[in-house]
RNA sequence: GGCCCCGUGGUCUAGCGGUCUAGGACAUCGCCCUCUCAAGGCGGGGACACGGGUUCGAACCCCGUCGGGGCUACCA
């Protein structure tokens, strides 16, 4: 046994990272980072029908990307390798043989339907349901005749009829009369060792000194119990965490909404957001602070302030952290989380780093035509305009989008307001915008903003309702960024281009009525 | 059914016998700011599941009820 902490987090290669697989991880790896411990990472494939490679390496990317990072795991390798239970084979078939030899566990040669027999005779006749033993004291002539007649067995563990008890991080004394709880399997027929089992030989020989997990696996614990007991074996510190819920309260699911890592980050979450979100969840650092960055949960972490109830898991608290990070982050680092999306949507190639002129990069795919829109600062100038504006990041290609594009697609009801009832108010207002910009030379921020107030002001518009048809005319929308600013980043050929489009759309309109 | 865990506003939580006319955050509502949308500022409404105890005094301790959840597998 080691002094120093050894946490771990222990996820069955599903193929997604769940996020409650993710809060467990964290919690775990904060532990061990506060503590100067270690953070393990096995892999928990004991359920050979769901367990493939790729399986795994979903898990892992859905840690990694929020930046959970282990000590020791299957991927990085480690002093108590292998870290995968399938490859650990040997390791429980040696504590198992121990357990045979010692007369502790036994072979079980019932079958399913037996079994099912037994557990609804005994709920029939009041009952507890459990393993009789039937197989538990089987002479070596009686397992020779079973095997001859082709069955195959489980090995069941020995079950002292006592209390088991252990001191939970969270819950206190926590006891369990096991007298009813009748020999429970170890190995399944087809020779692979059960979680509760292969979960204790692991614990033990990788020097695991605090397990926690979720609640589920409280009653657990019990089984888990009896297994170092009888292996002489000291148990571990266990802690068992709260459940995330769904808005109903029941256990959180795809049914409620997005449940895995991978989904948020499609959505447009920020790791960092996400992390903090998590950490609070079920978490509290005992003063009033809300951000944290990992660092300062690392501080900040302690097994004390662990909730002992169950939380729902609220996407508008998420939504507001995200909102909070892109806002605090730097435009620079924004823009470059923002390029892929603009990407996926199709406002840019997949090729364009976000940085050089596409030329340099020798890509069929960008068109030459439009030189600026693949240029750093305008990435950037473009970004800070929606920086305060948007929640996720899969916003950003709605609101930029007119930006990126040659014509914007235009709509007669999209003008139509209060004041542009019918489309005589747009036509004046557009003939309007477009004298105004041809008389602006310096086409510049500054120059843009003040002659179009001054112009506007002496029209007897109000700003409002002016600018509403110049964004329709310009972007085709009426949620868009500033209008000087868009104006600015178009340029003035674009945005005379795009005033005259629309009202010939609009006389055309106006024509067809 | 049995065993176990949990129970502060809609949500996450602070509270660990008096400092609670219960604090913070998200959400919500109103106002201000404002070229749309946001962001920001100011303000409002909203909770100790219920019933018994213990105590001078209970959100905090005990018991019960109710509610939610978990386990009871050759899933983890």
């Amino acid at each position: 046994m080691t002094d120093s902490v050894r946490v771990r987090i222990a996820p069955s290669p599903t193929g997604n990272c769940h996020v409650g697989t993710a809060r467990t991880a964290l919690y775990n790896m904060l532990y061990a980072r506060k503590t100067g411990g270690k953070f393990i990472l096995r892999i928990d494939d004991t359920d050979l029908s769901r367990s493939t490679k790729e399986s795994e390496e979903g898990v892992l990317e859905g840690l990694r990307w929020l930046g959970i990072k282990w000590d020791e795991g299957p991927d990085v390798g480690g002093p108590y390798a292998p870290y995968r239970q399938m490859e650990r084979y040997d390791t429980y078939k040696r504590a198992v043989e121990e357990l045979l030899h010692k007369d502790l566990a036994y072979k079980c040669y019932c079958t399913k339907e037996e079994l099912d027999k037994e557990r609804a005779d005994a709920l029939a006749s009041g009952k507890p349901p459990r393993y009789y033993g039937k197989c538990a004291h089987l002479s070596a002539d009686q397992q020779k005749a079973l095997e001859a007649e082709g069955r195959g067995h489980v090995i069941r563990i020995r079950v002292p009829e006592k209390v088991f008890s252990f001191e939970d991080i969270l819950r206190e004394h926590q006891e369990k009369d096991m007298s009813e709880r009748g020999d429970f399997v170890i190995v399944k027929s087809d020779g692979s060792p059960v979680y509760n089992f292969a979960t204790v030989v692991d614990e033990h020989l990788m020097d695991i000194t605090h397990v926690m997990r979720a609640v589920e696996h409280l009653t657990n614990t019990f089984d888990q119990l009896v297994a170092y007991e009888l292996l002489g074996w000291k148990a571990p510190t266990f802690g068992h965490l709260t459940l995330m819920l769904n808005p109903d309260r029941t256990k959180i699911s795809k049914r409620a909404g997005a449940v895995y890592i991978g989904e948020f980050r499609q959505m447009g979450y920020l790791p960092e957001a996400l992390i903090n979100f998590l950490a609070l969840l079920g978490w509290n650092p005992g003063d009033e602070r809300e951000m944290f960055t990992m660092d300062e949960l690392v501080k900040a972490f302690s097994l004390e302030n662990l909730s002992k109830s169950d939380a729902i898991f609220d996407v508008k608290k998420l939504d507001w952290f995200n909102g909070e990070y892109i806002r605090k982050m730097p435009v620079a680092e924004l823009a470059d989380r923002i390029l892929p999306f603009l990407k996926d949507a199709g406002l840019l190639p997949q090729c364009w780093n976000g940085h050089h002129k596409p030329d340099v990069l020798g890509c069929e795919t960008v068109p030459v035509c439009h030189g600026h829109r693949y240029d750093r600062k305008f990435l950037e100038d473009a970004t800070a305009q929606i920086q305060e504006r948007i929640v996720k990041l899969t916003e950003a290609p709605e609101m930029l989008g007119f930006l990126f594009v040659d014509e914007v697609e235009l709509k007669a009801e999209t003008f139509r307001d209060k004041q542009a009832h019918d489309a005589a108010f747009s036509l004046k207002v557009l003939e309007a915008a477009e004298k105004i910009m041809e008389g602006i030379v310096d086409w510049e921020k500054e120059p843009i903003d003040t002659t179009f107030r001054e112009k506007i002001a002496e029209s007897g518009i109000k700003l409002g309702d002016f600018l509403m048809q110049v964004r329709v005319a310009l972007t085709g929308k009426r949620v868009t960024p500033p209008m000087f600013e868009s104006m600015h980043l178009l340029g003035k050929r674009a945005c005379l281009d795009r005033v005259k489009r629309a009202r010939a759309f609009l006389a055309g309109e106006v024509a067809e009525v």
